[in-house]
DNA sequence: GCCAACGTTGGC
DNA sequence: GCCAACGTTGGC
C-alpha cells in the first residue's frame, strides 16, 4: 500500500476539458508524448492518486477541476493507430513507448484558479507548472492541491 | 499571432 | 557524443 500521490494533468481546454470528462465519466489519458511525463505515469501513479485538471491554452489558463485515477499504468492505444494524431511507428505492441492510466471525473470548480494567481501565491510559488513550463505531467504537493482546491470553490 | 522556453532530431 | 537546427508547448 502506497502513500496517496497528487498530479497536475494539462490538457487543451479545447482539446478535452474537465466539461468533457464530467460528460464521460471516465476517460483515459491519451497522448502524452514527453519521457518525463510518460515515466510519471507509467512509474508513480496509483489507482487512488488525486489529480488537478488544467486547462492549457485556455483565457485564462488553470486549474479547472478535480479526477482520480482509476487504473493501473497501462500502455496507450493510440500510438498503434496509424489514423491518429498520435501514432508513434517506433512503438510496437510488445515495446510499447508510451503509457497513460485513466481519470474519473470528481469535480468541475466553480471558478478556475487562473495560473496568474498561483503565480501570486505565496504559498504555491514552488509548483512546477510555473517552472517547468512544458511538463504535461507534474507531482503537486498535498498541500498545493488542498490550497487550489478551496481557491476554486471560494465562488 | 507572437515568441520564449525547451525537448528532439540528425549530421558530423 | 556534441550541438545546431528544428518543432512544439503554452502564456501572453
Amino acid at each position: 500500500m502506497t502513500e496517496k500521490s497528487y498530479w497536475l494533468m494539462k490538457s487543451e481546454e479545447s482539446d478535452y476539458s474537465i466539461t468533457d470528462l464530467r460528460r464521460d465519466g471516465t476517460t483515459a489519458w491519451t497522448g502524452v508524448r514527453n519521457y518525463e511525463a510518460r515515466n510519471l505515469m507509467r512509474d508513480q501513479t496509483s489507482p487512488g492518486d488525486l489529480v488537478l485538471f488544467y486547462h492549457s491554452n485556455a483565457k485564462p489558463p488553470g486549474v479547472a477541476g478535480i479526477a482520480r485515477v482509476v487504473s493501473e499504468p497501462y500502455p496507450d492505444a493510440t500510438q498503434f493507430d496509424e489514423e491518429s494524431i498520435y501514432y508513434d511507428g517506433k512503438a510496437s505492441r510488445a515495446e510499447p513507448r508510451w503509457w497513460l492510466v485513466d481519470l474519473e471525473f470528481i469535480e468541475a470548480f466553480p471558478r478556475i484558479v487562473p495560473i496568474q494567481e498561483i503565480r501570486e501565491h505565496p504559498r504555491l510559488q514552488d509548483m512546477d507548472l510555473l517552472k517547468r513550463l512544458r511538463l504535461s505531467v507534474q507531482r503537486v504537493t498535498e498541500e498545493q492541491f488542498e490550497i487550489i482546491g478551496e481557491l476554486g470553490r471560494k465562488g
